[in-house]
RNA sequence: AGGCACGUACGUCAAUGGUAGACGGCUUCCCUUACAAGGAAGAGGUUGGGGGUUCGAGUCCCUCCGUGCCUACCA
């Protein structure tokens, strides 16, 4: 066999996917076992629009390793991919190329628009889809799901349907996040506030029959042309005079009340505020409690209306407040303007700054939905967020402020709102026209002319991907899912309402878990972005180091934030060419040998780093899996770089080598053969949930045949089905006799080192152990002990006469460990190497003898502990007095 | 403005209140017949500062310094 010495992750990378996704290995159909456990991921649907950027790349590495892992397990498993349609950022991005056309989508009309995306999202929609695929994503394509074909537009238009009869949704006139670029309303998550610095101006206001003013502060003094009142706070006894007063609003001829009100904060500024209740929120509110006029002075495109007056009319809000400054000056009314940093809310999209404008919208009502989550948090303490802290109460306490949500979009790409008007305005709001029209008794219907918020049917991806509201089989056997994964900053756009649509109409909690994930971050800690640049693309990373040393970086990330690192990676590229080179060891001397998983179980007379490594792979894989279980992720990658490299690889391949490669046929190297093979078969087992490419590209090489898991018998063979080792009884003695002979080696090494006491020259090594058990696992090892040690002959006995002139180290258990080499000991030097290393015993001595000589401790720490300590104090006592042993015979 | 996290080796990160670890990097030696993307042996820490609780603190409490994140209606 033919294997090349360095693995080539792209060679194995291109070959395995398309099998597994034609073999129709991802489907939970694979699995026969009727009474499977199940396990159900459904995939944040990523913008139709989007390419792979490094938060998928961990979220799907994560998801994919615990899909895998309940694959190999026996679960009938199912990850459902999908793609979300994506309102702004999609109708942006076609508007965009429009405009390259010298079109707008004005000229094509909302019709062919609309035509014009679905043909933009068939042509080139799937790049995300055809990067997960790199990945090696193991989702079930055959159920990928898009937010806006029928089926789920269906359970859109049911819902919206549902909760409009119940009166938790409707439509009002109301202030709202405008965005005069985008043309279109937007909820509070959708828009986020930037710090700025800009200006305070002071704006003097004069009162009616008086030669007095009033001085109010704004950020916006083009607003005050729709000014309807000034406010103070009641208890303001400076302002205690103003009752009953009219102002007179400068610039408009306007006489507007003054209005007493708690929420004016004394302490800031003038004390005094202008009053605009159609473009401030706040103002909003307060107009309402007093019955203000609203009086628009800006239009949707952010220009001045007729009402601002002549003078404005028509102006670019900027540019009118320019003029009103411009005007306060004039009239000498303009006190002063100071520096001022405020935070100013922007579009998330387009980072046009928002006008808050009175327009009429649709909203949902959330006390009641916002209930249902609550009180399952309460009763039942789910979803179960992972981490924990601070997740679940920053999720609960989002809940506990909610309000109503504004679910109308004036957008044309989206699931258009399933409300008709009749001619004589009568709103009619059904599942489709035909029923509209049976309602209304009339087909002169025309219908709302607005799109529901793209998190409309997000909220509904764990229900409406399966089948909702049909009862299908798949909504009976994969809702609720077991795990959500996903980044924090959609924990109030998404999970939250998930949740509360799951409660409210399938009446389960959507996901037993709620993973989130870290944040990967530049290597100067900032967060990556597109307007920043600083994103590293994980297609680059597949490219330099593989798809699988990518994940298992990834997967290590799990739930921290943390810097990006490519070092991390490159190091996992080199575990990929570890495993990989193991492998062809194993190959390279597989004549003769067969796969027997049997032989990890079967009680057979073994050598000792037979029954060790045995041992080692059983508790690894029983680690692994309550890692896994766990969601410690960290933890698992850290339990198989260590097995892999250091058990198995640095130890047991080198331990078995002379039976393995042995020139004599039989038996006796067959099974050697056998067992080694076994384990590394084990071992890729293990390693595929997080490295599929390189470990079924090895497991197709291995010879003879291969179990899969039962639930899987008659697939069509893959590491993918095959059982995943969930780990059995764990050797003591073998564990502890091995550290002992690792423990010798090293020892011999040590000297080696130190002494500088070069490979190639040859040296005996003389053991000298009173534990006659030890000295049993020693004697039958010696051949390895000679081989690792690069010795001539190693001698192991109760009692050894060493040459004075030898490099000695103490062993544990009563024993030492010499190496004769005459005329290289210079015996001050040596007994100086001796000293050293006793200092360090000693200091360790010192401070557990000071530790137990505390009576307090003696008292109240556990027996146990105590105990312990005791035991390691003679341990080290015992070391040192050998150590001075073998000080002295140096004298 | 409030709230919440975080600060551990040169770097990136681990550590149920019980002797501070891993990987990379670094130093020395070695192309030993799976692998130099490798092997062997090392060096490297008052766990941001200070105080407290405890027999015992990286871990719990307080405080200061530093860094992030989220929420918010201060015009």
């Amino acid at each position: 066999m033919d294997i090349p010495k360095q693995y080539d992750p792209r060679q194995a990378e291109q070959h395995h996917y398309d099998r597994w996704e034609k073999s129709g290995a991802f489907a939970p159909e694979i699995n026969k076992d009727p009474n499977a456990e199940v396990f159900t991921i459904v995939i944040p649907p990523p913008n139709v629009t989007g390419s792979l950027h490094m938060g998928h790349a961990l979220q799907h590495t994560l998801m994919d390793v615990m899909t895998r892992h309940k694959r190999m397990s026996g679960f009938r498993t199912l990850w459902l991919p999908g793609v979300d349609h994506a309102g702004i950022s999609t109708q942006l991005m076609v508007s965009r190329a429009l405009k390259k056309e010298g079109k707008s989508r004005h000229d094509l009309g909302r019709e062919k628009f609309v035509e014009r995306v679905w043909t933009w999202k068939h042509e080139s929609g799937n790049q995300i889809t055809v990067q997960m695929r790199r990945e090696g994503a193991s989702v079930d394509w055959s159920r990928e799901k898009f937010t806006m074909e029928e089926d789920l537009s269906r359970a859109v238009r049911e819902v919206f349907v549902r909760l409009y009869e119940e009166g938790w949704i409707y439509r009002g006139n109301r202030i709202v996040n405008w965005c005069p670029t985008d043309q279109t309303v937007l909820s509070d998550l959708e828009v986020e506030k930037l710090p700025q610095s800009g200006k305070l101006y002071y704006l003097q206001y004069p009162i009616k029959n008086s030669d007095r003013h009033v001085t109010v502060a704004t950020t916006r003094p083009e607003t005050m042309l729709g000014d309807t009142a000034v406010a103070v706070n009641p208890k303001d006894e400076r302002y205690a005079d103003l009752k009953g007063q009219t102002i007179l609003l400068p610039l408009t001829k306007r006489e507007i009340p003054v209005v007493f009100d708690e929420y004016v904060d004394p302490d800031f500024g003038t004390g005094v505020v202008k009053i605009t209740p159609a473009h401030d929120p706040n103002d909003y509110e307060l107009g309402l409690r007093h019955n203000l006029d609203q009086v628009v002075v800006i239009d949707p495109q952010a220009k001045m209306t007729p009402e601002a007056g002549a003078a404005f009319a028509g102006m670019d809000r900027y540019q009118a407040r320019d003029k009103v400054i411009e005007e306060f000056e004039r009239l000498d009314l303009l006190e002063k303007i100071v520096d001022y940093e405020f935070s100013i809310s922007k579009c998330e999209r387009c980072k046009t700054v928002i006008e808050p404008l009175i327009s009429e919208q649709w909203f949902m009502k959330m006390d009641q939905l916002r209930d249902l989550a609550l009180d399952l948090m309460s009763k039942e303490r789910k979803p179960r967020f992972v981490p924990e802290t601070p997740y679940e109460k920053i999720y609960t306490n989002w809940l506990e402020n909610l309000r109503d949500w504004t679910i109308s979009r004036q957008l044309w790409w989206g699931h258009q709102i399933p409300a008709w008007y009749t001619k004589t305005g009568e709103v009619i709001v059904a599942r489709s026209e035909e029923e509209a029209r049976e309602q209304a008794g009339t087909a002169e219907l025309v219908q709302d002319q607005d799109v529901l918020d793209t998190w409309f049917s997000s909220a509904l991806w764990p229900f409406s991907t399966l089948g909702w509201p049909n009862e299908t089989e798949d909504l009976k056997t994969f809702y609720p899912t077991s795990v959500l994964v996903t980044a924090r900053d959609i924990i109030f756009l998404w999970v939250s309402r998930m949740v509360m649509t799951g409660m409210k109409f399938v009446g389960k909690e959507p996901f037993e878990d709620v993973f989130i994930t870290g944040t990967i971050l530049d290597p100067q800690g900032q967060r990556m972005s597109k307007t920043k640049m600083n994103g590293v693309d994980p297609l680059d990373v597949f490219d330099k180091f593989g798809v699988d040393a990518t994940r298992l970086t990834l997967a290590q990330v799990g739930s921290t934030d943390t810097r990006w690192n490519e070092k991390q990676v490159e190091s996992y590229r080199n575990f990929a060419n570890k495993i990989w080179n193991a492998a062809r060891f194993c190959l390279l001397y597989a004549d003769g040998a067969e796969i027997k998983p049997q032989i990890l179980t079967e009680n057979k007379e073994l050598a000792l780093h037979d029954r060790w490594i045995i041992s080692r792979l059983n508790k690894t894989a029983r680690d692994i899996n309550a890692a896994l279980n766990a969601y410690e992720f960290h933890a698992a990658v850290q339990m198989l770089y260590h097995f892999f490299w250091d058990d198995f690889c640095d130890w047991y391949i080198e331990l078995s080598k002379s039976d393995v490669t042995s020139d004599k046929a039989g038996p006796h190297r067959d099974e050697a053969r056998s067992r080694l093979l076994t384990v590394l078969e084990q071992a890729l087992r293990l390693l595929h949930p997080f490295m599929p490419y390189i470990t079924e590209e090895l497991w197709q090489r291995l010879p003879g045949d291969k179990e899969l898991h039962p639930a899987y018998a008659g697939a069509e063979p893959t590491i993918m089905l095959a059982a995943f080792p969930q780990g059995g009884p764990v050797d003591e003695e073998a564990e502890s006799e091995m550290d002992k002979v690792i423990e010798l080696i090293s020892a011999v090494r040590n000297i080696r080192s130190e002494l500088n006491v070069s490979p190639s020259q040859n040296i005996s090594v003389l053991v000298e152990m009173q534990n006659s058990r030890l000295r049993e696992a020693f004697a039958s090892n010696v051949n390895q002990i000679q081989r690792l040690t690069r010795a001539s002959e190693v001698v192991v006995s109760d009692h050894v006469n060493a040459p004075k002139a030898s490099a000695k180290a103490v062993l544990s258990s009563n024993g030492y460990v010499a190496v004769p080499l005459a005329g290289l000991i210079d015996f001050d030097d040596e007994t100086k190497r001796l000293k050293r290393k006793k200092e360090k015993l000693e200091s360790e001595a010192t401070k557990l003898q000071s530790q137990l000589a505390n009576p307090d401790f003696a008292q109240r720490a556990p027996a146990e502990k105590v105990q312990q300590t005791q035991s390691r104090i003679n341990e080290v006592q015992l070391h040192i007095k050998a150590l001075d042993q073998l000080i002295e015979n140096l004298q």
